[in-house]
DNA sequence: CATGAATGAGCTTTCATTCAT
DNA sequence: CATGAATGAAAGCTCATTCAT
């Protein structure tokens, strides 16, 4: 069920010092085949940028293929323990107030801090994020498992949601999941396109999670929280 | 501004016979890479496809990664062109009418079918969407342009409805193009999963349709017209 | 039952040209590892010896592994060709005669002529004999098999002439399988010896056969045949 | 002339210590190589079955060749060793008796206690035997010489027998060192297929001595001691 | 136009071996 | 004396690409 495979692949426990060689090995991998994508990095594109020799990066990883793995696992767990960290949030927004307005404005705030939490942690992440939106259904089973994993895991906190605020009466009922992950696509795709290092696009994240905090009040919220809801977000 | 490169670069003109063993090599290519990717798909596995040797599809391509392009831009074209069918379809509404009910349902039901009708397009293709879906953000960069040029294309349709429809006071205002890419990007990522051999999860496309209209349609319609618009959609 | 893996893992059909290529080379091959061993031998040392680059080696065999499982296969079958061709030799010699003598030196005779064949044909290809001594219980699980088949077959045929001269009350009785068994392995070690390349003894073939002869048929015969088997062998 | 390469080459005198961790490494070496073969041990695998890294076993041991031919040596020597104890044996068969069938039988019953000895030493020794018939004729020049060498001295013992048993009138006249050579090969023979793992024909090592030494006894023996042997040897 | 044949270039991977600690 | 770490060197193998037929 965990989103993470099992680490106990590595061969003996590695000693600080290798530990930290490996993460360095792999810190290179990340830019390296983020940049050029994997089938485009060579085992000598990575040690060269780790300043050591292709024999050396064998001694940490057992395939070309165990440090995608590597790479996707620690992504996973990154992206598990952020969106672990900001679970907490949706706590039933001022139930004293009986005046509605705050409550949609509370809600349309809430809603517009989460993606914009997205956002930043992605833009803080540039690397590990365009890595992750290359993988997206590549050859590798495992891989392939671990980004589903991935996919799944935030698809539930959002569908979690979704589904808190339905049961609240705030939003109008739908089919969550399918909803969630429409959201997550519709970010991730807007995210691709600030990362484009073509066509870097300057993307404002303030502007970005204003509009999409907008379209999806406005898209779920009940009647009579809507109309409270346009005014002033965040 | 075309989307398509040009063609200028095929190395002769080619004879009608000719052009048709072109398309049947692109054929088995689309196929094949769209199942295995790019990068394991060797020339003989398409040359085996097409019951030629390598050395005959040299003569129809100048590269490997000219078959790529020859592909993406022949997705490009039939995206584009089913686009230019259905960019039509957004005439005022029953501009006669003055009450606003209908326009609302009128208008969640157009929306509706715009999104069926790029979901029913997209099933009808699905080697081609994969291939577009696994080619996003490659490696090569005239490939790039065209799969942009894609991406551009579709959203500047999308966008076009929206501001038409702002213009019209049907939709609050808004950033179009950054809200067409994003309900663009929520798609893919429901066409993705749906797509994917691993986890076939049967996507019943009207209920898609209908979860995301709504979505849209709220997200985006004026007040005046939401109410209206929440009953039987379709 | 066949000593012969079958043939039909081959790619396609070989053209005439592609055949003598691919024997071309398994002659090289043959040569070389024969000379220095199955690991000290690269594909390179092959292709070189073949005037080809290594990459068109490997058009003609899947495997390094494939050159020696080809190359066991074709000694394999010139070896039981051989065998085959004289098998039909042990006729009841000179029925009609009642002296005894005779027929001792007959016998003798025989298998004086019988060693004297193995050897002829073992010194004619010394390559493939020295290959085939080398091979002895390698590592490869298929060629082992193999080889173990060449066995087999040799042994058996010796085997089974032991069987008759038992039968015909030429031969004492004994165990005919270990006994040929034992005589082949006498035999292959003088030949390991007359192939040594450090240390070439130059093996009179006519003296083993001579001196292997008696110890064989004086081993073997009857005491009533023994007496005559002395003298004039050949 | 010794069998034994001079042990000068050992980096230092060695501490008792030392010397035991050596030995203890050889064991691993010997267990290991007859089992996957020199090529297919990595100096690895040797460390790790004794517990220490690849590093430490180049305390004891200058190269990876250098541990076969250590290896080689011990069993040359242990093998030497063991040839020289039984060499007293062919005292005279009681000179005091004039009947010659007792003479027979005894003769008969030495060969096969013989044979049934060294049968007994190999099968003792099954892992150093392995690595023997493993090296015979390898591309290491140094090795070779000393599996010559044992070659050279098992046949040189049982060429004297020959020899002696020839100038006592016991048996006929004959090329000693060559007929020692066939008798171990056959010998060698019989051995290596009771040793495949693949096909552990459970070798009645009694009969195995029988047969042989039947075959040995009446191929050898002057035409006086034949008659006589043929009854209950052992 | 088709293709059998050949190959240069490059990649992943292994392993004996060294050396500073 | 022991070893963790590093690596040079080489091997096997693949594949896009060319060219004579």
């Amino acid at each position: 069920m965990s989103v993470l495979g099992d680490a106990t692949r590595r061969v003996h426990v590695l000693s600080p010092r290798a530990g930290a060689r490996r993460e360095e090995i792999l810190e290179v991998a990340l830019e390296v085949i983020s940049r050029k994508g994997f089938h485009d990095t060579s085992i000598a594109d990575i040690a060269r940028g780790a300043r050591a020799s292709p024999a050396t990066v064998y001694q940490y990883f057992h395939d070309k293929r165990d440090i995608l793995l590597a790479l996707a696992e620690r992504v996973a767990k990154s992206v598990v323990d952020a969106m672990d960290a900001w679970v907490p949030l949706p706590h039933p927004p001022e139930d004293g107030a009986s005046d509605p307005r705050p409550l949609g404005d509370q809600l349309h705030a809430m809603i517009d801090s989460r993606i914009a939490q997205v956002l930043a942690a992605i833009a803080a992440n540039a690397a590990a994020t365009r890595l992750v939106l290359r993988l997206v259904r590549g050859s590798d089973r495992q891989v392939n498992d671990v980004m589903r994993g991935i996919d799944t895991h935030v698809v539930g906190v959002i569908a979690r949601d979704i589904t808190a605020a339905v049961a609240h009466g705030w939003a109008r009922p739908c089919d969550a999941p399918m909803t969630a992950r429409f959201i997550l696509g519709g970010i991730e795709k807007l995210i691709i396109d600030a990362l484009d290092p073509e066509q870097p696009i300057d993307l404002d994240l303030a502007s970005v999670g204003r509009e999409i905090g907008a379209l999806v009040f406005f898209g779920l919220a009940q009647p009579e929280l809507r109309e409270a809801g346009g005014h002033e977000p965040r």
